[in-house]
DNA sequence: TCGACTTTGTGCGTGCGTTCACAAGGGCTT
DNA sequence: AAGCCCTTGTGAACGCACGCACAAAGTCGA
């Protein structure tokens, strides 16, 4: 389920409170969902509240933390240390989610070597190395559109089966592998499309099509 | 449909290729999806292909782009050029489709007046004035979590109709404002949920919950 | 100890998105 | 000009997720 992860977030913030018990309608407030919704994922993934009062912060962040696996530290390599990567090496949020940075990869000898937040870049020839010697389970995509279909596939033929993807390209894989993409033209484009519904919609189309290609 | 950006994408990448016409078989393929739903949510927005040879690719980007509003700029604000908003502003991949970075703001004394792909940093005091004054309708939020939602609140009151949201929060506003939220953290997780799965999933739920909290 | 109140867990109806499968329609070849 | 073949557009079934609403269950006060 998707939305543990903000349970989890929210659960953290009642906890940092000091909140000890939070009845399903608060939580789902907090965490922006259905409280009817809230509860039956709770109930999925087995966890008891107590009927009356609601349930234990506490108790509620471990389960979730285990379901995610968040109970064990995941290594995290990023590919390719340009604008995007650096701010995501730079990042402290993920560490303190059990997240560790363990390996850095560029082709580019000007940022190979380099230093960033502690860690060395390395080249990304020696990618397949790095990768088993730092236990890499998730990698992280970074790199221009072109290079990321052939990066994905060494990265893939290591035995990584987690990828998280900034590059705008579909990335094929095999079956095993979970890719999650994160494109942020798409959002700034959904959000104009919402936009554009606000103020009318679109309108005059034959026409501005024949405009467009041919001149008025 | 959340789609129509990513048709988009594959539609640009076969014209820059020179290719005329194409299938919604190789569209759907290109697009990573199912061909019925392509030739649905084609047919839905009032494209039409042609039966026996396939949608015209130049055509089709037209129709796509004036859909979702591309035909025409928007100006978008960064607010919070820490890490995360740099890496934004840098970024080349927007102003080629239509979304211009108009304006970039901070409330840390050092980084205003800095310049940044050519565009000076103003305070977050002048947040109204600019937003205003730039004709701003989209509003990137890349601030530290809690000052996110007083950040929300005032770009909302100034008319913005459509946010895209980097911190870890829940962001509350008014009906008619869209938020898009981009949470790094969350897609980790969920890729660390999957990587557990395919090891087996969890194990020893009560017991380890009862060591993790009273020791062995 | 008992009753009233609060909150969980869930059965069920509803609505939406996806997908299969096919008929209608247009081009291309002969 | 006519038939073949390819591709679109869509009807209909399927499945899933959401949310309402309620009974079970446990707590707290008297
Ligand atoms: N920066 C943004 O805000 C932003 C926004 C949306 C999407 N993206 C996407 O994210 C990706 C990275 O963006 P960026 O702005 O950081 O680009 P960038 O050009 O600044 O950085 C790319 C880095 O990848 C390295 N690289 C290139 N080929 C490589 C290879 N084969 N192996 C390893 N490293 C390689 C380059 O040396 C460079 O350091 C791009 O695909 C881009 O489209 C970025
Ligand atoms: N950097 C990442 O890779 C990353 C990943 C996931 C999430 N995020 C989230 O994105 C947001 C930004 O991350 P970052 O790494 O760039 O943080 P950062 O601390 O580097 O940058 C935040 C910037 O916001 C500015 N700021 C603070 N309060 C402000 C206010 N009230 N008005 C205007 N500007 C203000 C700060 O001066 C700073 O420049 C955070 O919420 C973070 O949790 C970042």
């Amino acid at each position: 389920m998707a939305r543990l992860p903000v349970y989890l977030r929210a659960l953290h913030v009642l906890a940092d409170r000091g909140i000890v018990t939070v009845s399903s309608e608060e939580l789902a407030a907090a965490a922006g969902v259905n409280s009817a919704k809230l509860r039956k994922d709770l109930s999925h993934l087995g966890s008891y509240g107590t009927r009356g009062v609601g349930y234990e912060v506490q108790y509620l962040v471990y389960q979730i933390s285990r379901e995610l696996g968040l109970t064990q530290d995941w290594s995290v390599a990023i590919i390719g240390l340009g604008n995007l990567g650096r701010a995501l090496a730079g990042y402290g949020g993920f560490a303190s989610r059990g997240f560790r940075m363990a390996a850095m990869l560029d082709a580019d000898p000007a940022i190979v070597g380099e230093r960033i937040n502690g860690l060395t870049v390395e080249h990304i020839d020696k990618l397949e190395r790095v990768i088993t010697d730092c236990g890499i389970s998730i990698a992280v995509l970074a790199v221009p559109a072109p290079a990321a279909q052939p990066v994905c596939d060494r990265v893939v033929a290591c035995g990584v089966t987690s990828i998280l993807n900034f590059a705008p390209v579909v990335l094929t894989v095999p079956d095993r592998v979970d890719v999650r993409k994160v494109d942020l033209s798409i959002e700034l484009q959904i959000l104009a499309f919402h936009e554009q519904r606000k103020a009318g919609g679109p309108a005059g189309v034959e026409q501005e099509y024949l405009e467009a290609v041919d001149g008025p």
